[in-house]
DNA sequence: ACCACATCCTGTTAGC
DNA sequence: TGCTAACAGGATGTGG
């Protein structure tokens, strides 16, 4: 669930707390949470380096060391928590890095799918994402090309990575909403104003999130643990049978892509 | 090329 | 009340 202004969140969080933090010990309680290499590799690698960025794409964050990467993905119940040394542990530790200055950064993963890459020679990973909503790439004119000739369903092409990078079933659910597009729609079959109106819809979402500091609806925290603030602002996300916020019609609740989609059958067309 | 669906997981909730 | 089954979903892989 963490998706794109969770992501960001945490980022900022990282950015103040860990840049030009040295790692002085690698404790990976999940092995399978690491993909691309072994235990020993990675501990080989962090150990004694200095994390000098931290970067976000899509749903990914990025810490920067010296030459090398190190790249989380946080799925739907991933927690990145920076913590006293010494805490105790949590049910369902995945990583643990000691830090100077008497810090620890966890990977927490209730759900078990987050994952680890470690690329010891940097490089740019990871590949294949469509654009960033927020940068000034992502246009009205960009959404309509991603959506010209497409016959799968709007909601789907919003979640699907390679289009846009950062959308997750929250932020695609309430952004059809403000655009009063249904989420079953036919993407190519958007008109030129729905486009845009959907492409606003999406800017201003996201940005509104950023600001409450994302949305905790399940175990969603900040890396200082801290809950956000938006899940009081959702208006069809989870409210299938619920009242329209707008105009009291109960919300339909369907699947698309194997995911709930709720939206008002009324406001949006 | 495109779409639908299963898979991985565990805690929570709905239903019997 | 206590059990079981469904549900939550991001990305990936498979099969149609």
């Amino acid at each position: 669930m963490p998706e794109l202004p969770e992501v960001e969140t945490i980022r900022r969080i990282l950015a103040d707390r860990i840049i030009g933090k040295q790692v002085k010990g690698v404790q990976l309680c999940l092995r399978k949470a690491l993909r691309n290499t072994s235990p020993e590799e990675l501990a080989r690698g962090l150990t004694g380096a200095v994390f000098t960025g931290v970067k976000r794409r899509g749903k990914f964050l990025i810490l920067e060391l010296k030459a090398a990467k190190l790249v989380f993905h946080l799925r739907m119940t991933g927690q990145l928590l920076v913590v006293k040394a010494g805490s105790p542990p949590p049910k369902h530790l995945t990583l643990k890095l000691a830090l100077s200055g008497d810090e620890e950064l966890w990977l927490v993963d209730q759900r078990k799918f987050a994952t680890i890459d470690w690329l010891p020679r940097g490089g740019d990973y990871p590949r294949g994402l469509g654009v960033e909503p927020l940068s000034r790439e992502f246009t009205g004119q960009r959404l309509a090309e991603i959506c010209q000739g497409r016959r799968t369903p709007i909601k789907a092409l919003l979640l699907n990575q390679q289009h846009i990078a950062g959308l997750g079933n929250i932020y695609a659910d309430e952004s059809l909403f403000r655009a009063k597009v249904r989420p079953d729609r036919m993407a190519g079959s958007l008109s030129a104003k729905e486009v845009r109106r959907l492409h606003r819809a999406i800017r201003a979402v996201l940005r509104e999130s950023l600001i409450a500091g994302g949305t905790s609806v399940r175990n969603y925290v900040n890396a200082e643990g801290k809950q956000g603030a938006y899940q009081n602002e959702l208006k069809v996300y989870g409210r299938g049978g619920e009242p329209c916020v707008v105009c009291q019609t109960p919300l339909e609740r369907i699947k698309i892509g194997g995911r709930s989609s709720c939206f008002c059958p009324r406001c949006q067309s």
